[in-house]
DNA sequence: GTCTATATGGCGATAGAC
DNA sequence: GTCTATCGCCATATAGAC
C-alpha cells in the first residue's frame, strides 16, 4: 500500500515542483497579478484544470512560493542562535545570509518584495504567512532599541536584496551583486553597531 | 474666450490632480492590477465613465505618475551639471536627492519599483518612461567602469528606497528613515569612490 | 491525473443622453 | 463633465467524463 502511494505522491511532488518553479520565473516576468493560471499551465502542456488539481488556486502558488523563503530563514535563525555573541556576530550573519543566496531563493524575495499588498492581504486572511527577518533582527536589537538601529541592522541583512534591486538594468552578473552585497553588509553592520551601543550608553 | 476655456481648464485639472493622487493611494495600498478603475472613480465619488474623461485608460494613469519622478530626477541632473568635479560630489549629490523627498514623492519611487513588469511593457509599446537614474549614474562612471562602482554609485543614489524598504512592517517614522538613508549614502559613496579610483588605476 | 465544457463574475473601455 | 447602460473579454474556478 505504501508503496503504491509512495510512487503517486512522488510523481505529484515533481509536478509541483514543476508548477512552482515556472510560476516564479512568470511571477517575476509579468508580475504576480498580470499572470494567468493559464499562461503557466500552457507554459508545462497542460490545462488549466489539471493545473486547479494541484493546486487549489493562483495564491496557493504565492504562499508556497514565499513559505520557500522562510525555511531559509528559519536555518539561519537556527546558525544564529548556536553562535556566541560577539561584536562581528550582525557582519558575520550578514555574510552567511548573502552567501547562501541562489538566484532562485533571491528571485523569491523579490517576488515577496515586490508584491507586499497581496501578501498582506493573505496574512490578514489567515494564511500561515510570518515577517521574515523580524524574529533575527530581534537577536540583535529589542523594542527598547531605536529606530535607528533597528533599521540600520534591518538593512545590513538585506542588502542582497538592496544589491540586486539597484542592479536591475544595468546587466550586472550575478557574482558582481554577491560582492557588492558584501562590501555593503561590512560598512552598515559598523553603522548598525555604532548605533546599538549608543542605545546602550543612553539607557545606562 | 480664453478666459472660459483657462476656467474650466484649472477645475479640469484639479479633478486630474485628486484623480493621481487616490490612484497612487491604491497602486501602493492595494497593486496596481488589483485596483480598479471603480475603485478609484468611487473614492471620488465619480463613476468610472466619468474618470475616463480625464484619463483615456488605467494605463495613462500611471504612465503619468511614473513620469512625475522622472522631473525630479530632471531637475537633479541640472544641478549636478552645474557642479565642479569633486571627491565628495557623489556624497552630495545622494544626500541631495534624499533632502528633497517627501512621502509622496517616495510612494511614486516605490511605485516605479514594485511595477517594474508593466512599466518594461510600456515602455516596449513605445511610451514616454525613461530609465531613472541612468543619467546621472553616468555622470560618475562610463561603460568602461567596473560592474562593480556602476552597481555602488547606483546603490549610493537609492538608499532613501533601501532604507524605505528596509522599513516596512517596522513602524518608523518618516524622518529615522531620512536620517539612515543620509548615513547610508554617506558610507557608500565611500565604496563607489574607492571602487572609481580602482579603476582608474587599473586602465592606467 | 488530465481532459472538455461551462459557470460566474469583474475588468477596461465605449456610446450616447443630459 | 458626469451620468446610465452595455459590450466584449478574460479571469478564476468547478463539474464531470475518461
Amino acid at each position: 500500500m505504501s508503496n503504491s502511494i509512495s510512487s503517486e505522491r512522488r510523481s505529484g511532488e515533481e509536478t509541483r515542483s514543476q508548477i512552482l518553479s515556472i510560476a516564479l520565473k512568470f511571477f517575476i516576468e509579468k508580475g504576480y497579478e498580470s499572470t494567468s493560471i493559464r499562461d503557466i499551465a500552457e507554459a508545462l502542456g497542460m490545462t488549466k484544470s489539471s493545473l486547479y488539481y494541484h493546486f487549489r488556486s493562483k495564491e496557493e502558488i504565492l504562499i508556497n512560493l514565499i513559505q520557500l523563503r522562510y525555511a531559509q530563514l528559519e536555518e539561519l535563525l537556527e546558525w544564529l542562535d548556536n553562535q556566541p555573541t560577539a561584536p562581528d556576530l550582525l557582519e558575520r550573519t550578514a555574510h552567511r545570509w548573502i552567501d547562501c543566496t541562489t538566484i532562485e531563493r533571491l528571485q523569491v524575495m523579490i517576488l515577496a518584495h515586490t508584491n507586499q499588498p497581496v501578501i498582506l492581504r493573505l496574512r490578514e486572511t489567515g494564511q500561515d504567512i510570518r515577517s521574515g527577518f523580524q524574529e533575527i533582527i530581534n537577536r540583535f536589537v529589542d523594542n527598547n532599541s531605536s529606530a535607528e538601529a533597528r533599521l540600520l541592522v534591518r538593512m545590513t541583512l538585506d542588502t542582497i536584496s538592496a544589491a540586486l534591486s539597484a542592479s536591475r538594468g544595468m546587466d550586472i552578473d550575478f557574482k558582481e551583486i554577491l560582492i557588492v552585497a558584501r562590501q555593503t553588509a561590512s560598512v552598515l553592520s559598523n553603522l548598525a553597531v555604532r548605533a546599538i551601543s549608543a542605545d546602550h550608553r543612553q539607557s545606562s
